[in-house]
DNA sequence: ACGTATTATTAGACCGGTCGTCTAGTGCAC
DNA sequence: GTGCACTAGACGACCGGTCTAATAATACGT
């Protein structure tokens, strides 16, 4: 392994270790001195690495988003009719014994509002990444109703969009009340409302 | 005026600044002395009346919760029938030349994912808020149903929540994109969505 | 192989800000 | 005059983000 690698490794530690953090402080109440305790990196790294800490949250931000696009594509690219890779994106929001649901480790649910009045370079990077996830399922609705997966919307990325909306505050109210209650009736709602022949809600 | 009325002025001039800046700044990302120096009140006082940071962050959060039952409950109690009523709390949602909109003076789009894992007793006031809010919203759908003014649900109670859910989000959005677009679609599809008559969406 | 220059990485000082506590002081009601 | 409510703000300990001098590692020329 080259030392380029080596550094690079030791940047994403950095990036793993603050958003694990984050997920449970929130971006102002986690100090450098935490992120840097957790992934064993001296303080001067840390500025070596990134210009300040507003540009590590949004390089961990904008890392985040990658990988998570990333799985979304290799949900698209897998098997199934758009219908069933829309059901197994709603599924990942709801936590399993063997891993955190999206709801719970999405950086969007939990630091959206907090810094979209706090670093334009961050919201920027969380709304981009918003609307490539929302033309993605966009994209999956249109496939899905010309296929009879999904029912036909006369605005699919409108829909998209709402459907994301919805999914983001039942997150939140989730974590507001403890209990998984909200993001399962988001799930029993939103398969009503995708059903191609089912009632609506 | 009473010495009594003129302490609980200064208290909830406390409790307002405070509320200002963290719709702002965010809770962790304000500090007493900024709130103290916009509300022109001494430390001493601030902790004559709450026994801590946290302990003001719960009072914040409950006076928010009153007045916003209090205004929805006006509502409730005025002209109208119930799918009108409905409609003016989600047009509440967006801002006016007048005022600014509940999605960008709502606590819970601001400091719900913040304080969720930050503070029990603040986290508690925002989800009982939240569903004492619902249970109005179900009541709503409950009379506008019977009265045909919003189309039946098979339950009003889940369907509530997520629209509340679906405006939440939508708030969020509205934040990263600095933009009133998800907020329109939210309007749009809530309207579409209660209408008696109309096509669903 | 060695010396030198350059680049990568580190240590931790610095200064401003944080929250909470404490105590002396002031104003007002009785 | 006394007691209570409220105030002023110093203080201490700790935390925050940033910066710079120093050190370590690497590349290159001889």
């Amino acid at each position: 392994m080259t030392d380029a690698k080596k550094s690079d490794q030791t940047r994403q530690r950095i990036l793993d270790s603050g958003r694990a953090l984050v997920l449970q402080h929130g971006f102002s109440g986690v100090g450098l001195a935490r992120i840097l305790a957790e992934s064993g990196v001296p303080k001067g790294s840390f500025y070596y690495y990134f210009a300040s800490k507003e540009a590590f949250g949004t390089a961990m931000l904008a890392d985040y988003v990658e990988g998570y696009l990333n799985r979304v594509d290799a949900l698209i690219a897998g098997p199934g009719d758009a219908g069933a890779k829309l059901e197994n994106f709603w599924d990942a929001w709801l936590s399993h014994s063997t891993a955190p649901g999206i709801a719970s480790a999405c950086l969007v649910v939990k630091l959206g509002s907090e810094i979209a009045d706090l670093s334009d370079p961050m919201r920027e990077t969380l709304d981009r990444g918003v609307d490539a996830l929302v033309t993605r399922l966009a994209s999956l609705l249109r496939e899905g109703a010309k296929e009879g997966s999904v029912r036909p919307f006369i605005d699919p990325d409108a829909t998209a969009r709402m459907l994301y909306a919805k999914w983001l505050g039942a997150a939140v109210l989730a974590k507001l009340a403890q209990s998984d209650a909200p993001l399962r009736m988001a799930r029993a709602e939103t398969t009503s409302q995708l059903s191609p022949t089912g009632d609506q809600f």
